[in-house]
DNA sequence: CGCCTTATTGAACCCCATCAATATCTGTGG
DNA sequence: CCACAGATATTGATGGGGTTCAATAAGGCG
């Protein structure tokens, strides 16, 4: 069943890895993974390399795109918008995470650099022709979207059945969780961590308003269940306190 | 770069794909469709075909499931519970959706029949050897994943910035849309359908109370936008009204 | 018809939104 | 280093949309 050439080029030296892709997160745990050092050649001619500063729109909502991305570092937020303005944050993405709305052509949904984000990025015609070529490819997006899907839902959750304290809590454990890789739903102790969004940003993210937010961060700082610094800076002595306050 | 075995599979006379599969929505639209007759007639042999009755669960959240399904008709509502009873319905589905959460045991959400359902199940184990063979499973499976999470987001949109008449008014334009195959975003003039869901699954599903559900409905009836009978049946006279009612 | 479930309607309350004022942060230039 | 300005965040007062609690009505099925 399986063609013996690929086998072949998988098996080459580690050294045909391109350069720039060697120490990229996206080859252990993100899309790159599923491509051979051949493959990963041929991608690579073709991929550009940006930095792009904070608020920059990467998608805008509705229109074509002709480029894909990895996400190497920073974080973007995908939103959407009601014709009067009202706003949605609907989804964050982290490195090493794959940004573009694969099989279709328009997403629907806007793209924006919440914080510095590294982005590397291809034309969308390349990892299409190689999707056909390397069917491990479609089996990682395949996976990406599946845990995208778990994570809509889990947030669907917070926004139609929590309380403003809850969301909060919410939002703040899975900052943690996502920047501090050290966390995760069983640590105990503490972290730290910075806030990539702005009051404004968490707000469209819970469905609340920004004094309802600033309000919420307060109570949670009175309670000495975190400390605020320079009003983005987040520390959580004990994260099991913060975990408490996401379902009431 | 393709196995020419397969071609010739496919290109196997149409008698050859299983009796029960003829007439099947899912060999269409859903993931069977990438399927050959020769990979439907050995997926025949391992399904059953089941018709549930309402309020059946069909799959308990965290509990592992050996079988996955196509949804030949009826809705199936997907749904999360926090610990103090709480619940938010994350999804629904309809033929010919596939039901189950691949390349995971535990899906951590429960899915229970709406309405009477029939279901074409078959063993986890032999969809996972064919996605290995046919890889337009994996790229069917893909589709569907993405499908839900363009759907997910959308209503992150309505339970996080709507108010409760707009909630319910996305919902019955929701439900038109896919009990009703006439019915789409361009569609003028009337339709009617029967609710598959109860007040208390609406206000599951849209963050809302029962109470606040009623009262949304009644006024939405008086004012011609909608007509009921029986609590279930809805009348739609202009879509384009109640189109409207969904952002303000 | 009678019973039970489901849905509607009413009244009081509360959480969060809204409007408004003040405070803090950040970066720039004197 | 400080002063200033604009953006960002906090805090306060008030009001409204949706919840909660309670009672009534309507549907469904024996």
């Amino acid at each position: 069943m399986k063609d013996p050439k690929s086998d072949i080029r998988q098996d080459i030296h580690n050294s045909d890895v391109p350069e720039i892709c060697r120490s990229c997160e996206a080859r252990h745990k993100g899309v790159c993974g599923a491509l051979n050092p051949a493959q990963l050649a041929a991608l690579a001619k073709q991929t550009t390399r940006r930095e792009i500063t904070e608020g920059t729109e990467l998608i805008a909502a509705d229109e074509p795109v002709a480029s894909y991305s990895n996400i190497m570092s920073g974080v973007v937020k995908l939103s959407k918008l009601l014709a009067d303005g009202r706003q949605q944050i609907v989804g964050l993405q982290f490195a090493p995470d794959f940004l573009g709305r694969p099989l279709k052509a328009d997403s629907r949904i806007a793209a924006e650099a919440a914080t510095t984000v590294r982005l590397c990025s291809f034309p969308k015609t390349t990892l299409e022709r190689m999707m056909k070529e390397a069917p491990g490819l479609e089996h990682k997006l395949l996976e990406q979207a599946l845990n995208e899907l778990d994570e809509a839902r889990d947030w669907m959750v917070t926004l139609g059945r929590k309380s403003a304290r809850e969301k909060i809590a919410s939002f703040l454990y899975l900052i943690a969780v996502h920047i501090d890789p050290e966390v995760d739903d069983l640590t105990d102790g503490g972290c730290s961590f910075d806030l990539p969004l702005t009051r404004a940003d968490i707000a469209d993210f819970l469905g609340l308003t920004i004094e309802t937010v600033s309000r919420q961060l307060t109570k949670l700082r009175q309670q000495n269940i975190i400390t605020i610094a320079n009003n983005r800076h987040i520390t959580v002595p004990d994260i099991n306190l913060l975990r408490e306050c996401c379902e009431g």
